[in-house]
DNA sequence: ACCATAGATTGCATATTTGAAATCATGTTG
DNA sequence: CAACATGATTTCAAATATGCAATCTATGGT
């Protein structure tokens, strides 16, 4: 029904049946049954038509103005969200956090780019919660939920915070063999996360910890840096030392714990479709992060 | 396509397929399918179903929110459109010139209102134009055409003018056989009507007749009313001495011959459906007319 | 007045969609 | 925890719509 009107709006519109059939990729034959379909549907006829010419009836007429509008709106509605969709190719504005984007997932943003030439990728990196809307990014990636109702999120991987120290400052301290060893160690850490709450990887028992701090810092960064120094031991974020440990400059202590996990997100505005590309960039982000297994170095 | 989008937004809107489906009055089956072959057109899906509870994804979301309002406006249309035509009883108002209605078209008016009880006929009976818009009046009657491009019309007959006087007139007066003779005779007529413009019933011939008149005025109805008082000879519209000449209070003079032929409109605005029960009342009158044959007496 | 032709329509074989009933799935209730 | 009931889905025959090609038809040019 209304995909007959729409058909027949066509009909006006390019001033015939044939010009309609081609624009729409339909033989005229189906124009023609179509539109005689509905012209029985409504009960009157709405085009005289003979070989030549083309004329509105007074009904048709009525019925042209009724819906041309409506079904030009539908028409660009529809174009929106093609648009939105389909779009392999073309721009990509995609909000991640820097440290991370810097470590763990370099590598990633570099395959996705020589993997997708046709993609058109703006990587906005900060460290800060930037307004997705503002940015105009169509996906951002974020670590831990958003409690933003104007987003949709979901959860592409996850990263484990791991106990880690220099071997300079470990080669002239106790072993650490249980969590409560901690106690005997010189800590520094984030001033947001007092407690240590760290989980045996086969038997997960759970054990807490409030470390008596030797310095905090509300930037990671920062306690990467005393770690770096050999001031001690810290709970840190893979993505913060990733690098560091893959060299050997820092190393984990008591390997079988891991602290807290934070949940990595793929982030986007509601009210918008997720691009296709988007949503392929999300599934490449979340098969990477399951392949390298943070939660586990 | 489009029509499956109206069937997903009614599916949401009923929070279930069964409902959509009872208050579109198919069967669930369809709307089943349906809703899956949109969901493959689209190429994501739409509704998180089970079998008890149903929820958009978030694609989904976002092609409700998109298409709801023009969904809406689409149905409020469909039935405003609906609602102008297919209501067979119902008010409906028609204006009339009033001498027609009173005369000639009065059978069909006592007829017509007989013959439909369901329709509540408003007639409203004017000698002047009125505004049609204003009396917000379905449709029209009107004698001659109307120069006015914001109305439809169609021609639903015609009505000769013919030449009249009384017998008593004729008795005292000079035969008269051809249209030449009646410059021999007291004339009364239109002040609009100058020429007579008189055509033979058979042969077709016409002959352009200026006669001298002994009375004028704009009036017709007075002009009759000269005839009656047997002061001459007229060419009057045959609804204006319609029941006179019936009656035998006034008879044709050259009867195979008539005057100039006005023609009978039905009018109804443009950009507004003509309601069936209006259009049922023009078939009516084109009927009514048609069988009178007034051209002819 | 004729013809050539663009453009609408129809015939027929094929593909798609529909409808009624059976089947399946899942949340609720005894 | 099993039986029930509601609601979605599948099955299969029948109806409907589609696509191609042939046919028809009115109009502009000659």
């Amino acid at each position: 029904m209304l995909d007959d009107i729409v058909l027949f709006i066509q009909i006006v519109r390019h001033g015939g049946l044939a010009g309609a059939a081609q624009h729409l990729g339909i033989p005229p034959a189906t124009v023609t049954r179509r539109l005689q379909n509905l012209e029985k549907e409504l009960g009157c006829q709405l085009l005289h038509r003979s070989a030549r010419r083309l004329a509105l009836t007074q009904e048709g007429e009525v019925y042209y103005q009724s819906y041309r509008d409506l079904v030009e709106e539908f028409e660009i509605t529809q174009q929106r969200l093609d648009r939105e969709r389909s779009q392999l190719s073309g721009k990509l504005r995609v909000l991640a956090p820097a440290n991370f984007s810097h470590s763990v997932l370099r590598p990633m943003w570099l395959a996705f780019t020589r993997e997708h030439p046709d993609i058109q990728l703006e990587l906005i990196l900060s460290n800060h919660l930037e307004d997705m809307v503002k940015a105009k990014a169509d996906i951002a990636i974020r670590i831990g939920e958003q409690p933003d109702s104007l987003l949709y999120q979901q959860k592409i991987g996850q990263m484990a915070t791991v106990v880690v120290a220099s071997p300079e400052y470990l080669r002239q301290a106790p072993i650490v063999t249980v969590p409560a060893d901690l106690q005997n160690h010189r800590i520094v850490g984030s001033s947001l996360r007092l407690k240590w709450q760290l989980t045996h990887r086969e038997a997960g028992v759970v054990e807490e910890i409030f470390p008596r701090f030797h310095a905090q810092s509300n930037d990671l960064a920062f306690v990467k840096y005393w770690v770096l120094d050999h001031q001690g031991i810290a709970l840190l974020p893979v993505s913060e030392i990733f690098e560091e440990l893959h060299s050997g400059t820092v190393i984990r202590v008591l390997p079988q714990w891991q602290g807290h996990v934070r949940d990595i997100y793929a982030v986007w505005p509601t009210g918008r479709l997720l691009s296709e590309k988007a949503k392929h960039l999300r599934e490449y982000v979340r098969c990477f992060l399951e392949q390298t297994a943070l939660q586990s170095i």
